[in-house]
DNA sequence: CTGTTAGCGCATTCAT
DNA sequence: ATGAATGCGCTAACAG
């Protein structure tokens, strides 16, 4: 390897003992201010840069997270990571950036690795485990909180520490506001059963829409896949099946963009035949036309926070674990006035 | 902190040397099958994890990567992370991440930080540093690529690894696509003229206009800053300026929706009054509408030729600085067909 | 095949 | 105010 310098080699330049040289460079004191500089001076002059390999097997702190999230490249995932980069920098930590490609078996696989890396707290944003996998995970680490997920056992979710997005009460403000616009006959194009925010966005607009004294209508309700292509296909037949509806919310605004070009197909235009609502408020939303009305989830605040809940967390402070729920806002755009 | 298991630890469980346990850790041989087994069943029985940090400072190797980037919610630099993640995760690496926040300061407090963790790599994603600096860190540092970049100097620029991308080739290809297509009135929205970027875009269209007999026109180039504002503003005064324009290049895909918006308010519908070409294929370019024409950037290729660059010459293979460039491949959509 | 001896570079006692 | 001894958990030479 390159020939490091070590602190025995500044001490001996400096003509001090090593523990001197370590408390210059922790700027402790028990150490004159004349001395303190002069190590100063020639640790600039060496070149000499501390390892934090060895600061970490001494002190067993790296200093350091552990990111795990599905899609870097999902503009959801990426502002979570910024928010998370974000305070862990602010608090003097770095971290190791997992990209688990939607394959639970690499989440697994990162989790591990960075047990070993001996990071000092886990942030596990949108797990795919299962539940019995995860809660022995986070059992075996320092500190653990998950983005975007909760357990849904009582005893095992108070178990684990978590930062969420309120995504039925973003689905019920979507929803209300197509109400509250005269609009009655509403589909929904809901995303994945399975996940999280699939179930909780659902529920939302089941409880906008009973509060309003509508009829449940199980047709009204496509699922479909989360992406544009999925919205289009959905929102076609949906359509075609339901010319009632007068209004479409969507799981994202991504399956929203594809309402929009269906609808363009079958000649509704947006908003004046058809009212879209999507959900996040991804950079895109505000570029097609007509604009996205959609729920602004948190995103970067998802990350600090979960950063703030962890740090709390290693620092041992008391009390159980903390179950934060983050508000979501609605932006009205064009595609939903 | 959390009572860890050590190799001591298993290694009197097992009733064997420590150095056996490391063996059968590490799958060395000069060990018998048996013992390793056995050794095995008791690592898992504890749930024993390797110490990296200690290994790193016995091996002096820490399996780490660092990469910087100046913002990871850019769908640019998330799919150049990407690409990183994805082939530092197939030879056995982990990444830190660095978000700049296009702050050169916290650039430079980053690299530093990434020193002190013994990073065995680091990549520099569009470094803001100035050549000087750059040419120093990357002296200390035991192997480095820069993507996005190269110095200007010949003897520096032969000094360090680089990934770019052939931004004056596929800024050519765009323009000869629209001269092809019988336009000779081409305006061109200039990025940030101080970028490599800018300045390759830039010499492409000044060359396929050239190559074309075209006579120069200043008042034809604009620039503008790199986002949809900036390209609507640019584009508005632009087309006001010179409504002789029959078609616009426009730096990156951003500007060319700015160009979109722009176009439809002064009444020129597109691609039929005038032609618009975007650079970078970022997702939003195929879900505008009409969908850009653009220049595809192999932005994960980015990442992951970096690590190969790396893994190179960390490996300390022989032979002189590499410095690939990426060719571009131009998407046909209907903002331009 | 297995164990012993030495570090890796630093911080944490405890002396001086 | 400074230094000496000891250990963090592991691997790399050597011995046996």
């Amino acid at each position: 390897m390159s020939n490091r310098i070590t602190m025995a080699e500044v001490a001996r330049q400096a003509g001090v003992s090593i523990m001197t040289v370590s408390r210059a460079v922790n700027g402790k004191d028990g150490i004159s201010h004349a001395t303190r500089l002069h190590i100063l001076e020639v640790i600039k002059s060496l070149g000499y840069r501390p390892s934090g390999i060895a600061r970490s097997l001494a002190t067993q702190r790296t200093l350091t997270l552990g990111l795990v999230v599905p899609d870097i490249t999902n503009p959801f995932f990426s502002e979570v990571t910024r928010g998370v980069e974000q305070l862990a920098h602010q608090h003097g930590y770095h971290v190791f950036l997992g990209n688990t490609e939607e394959d639970p078996q690499r989440e697994l696989g990162l989790i591990q690795s960075f047990e070993e890396k001996r990071v000092d707290g886990l942030i596990l944003c949108s797990s795919r485990l299962e539940e019995d996998s995860l809660l022995e995970i986070i059992a075996r680490l320092p500190a653990a909180v998950l983005i975007n997920r909760r357990l849904t056992q009582p005893e095992q979710d108070a178990a684990v520490d978590s930062v969420i997005i309120d995504e039925t009460g973003g689905a019920e403000l979507a929803v209300r506001h197509l109400l509250s616009r005269g609009h009655t006959a509403i589909g929904f194009l809901a995303g994945p059963p399975t996940s999280f925010s699939g179930r909780g966005r659902l529920l939302g607009y089941q409880r906008a829409m009973q509060s309003h004294g509508i009829d449940f209508h199980p047709g009204w309700i496509a699922p479909c896949h989360p992406s544009v292509e999925g919205g289009q296909q959905a929102a076609g037949q949906l359509l075609e099946a339901h010319p009632e509806l007068t209004a479409l919310f969507c799981y994202n605004d991504l399956v929203a963009v594809g309402a929009l070009h269906a609808s363009s197909r079958v000649h509704r235009a947006v908003p004046h035949d058809l009212a879209v609502v999507g959900y996040d408020d991804i950079p895109l939303a505000a570029l097609v036309s007509p604009s996205l009305t959609t729920c602004r989830s948190p995103r970067l605040v998802l990350g600090s926070r979960a950063v703030e809940v962890l740090i709390q967390r290693m620092q041992g402070c008391p009390g159980g674990c903390e179950h934060q729920v983050l508000p979501v806002e609605l932006i009205i755009r064009h595609s939903a006035p």
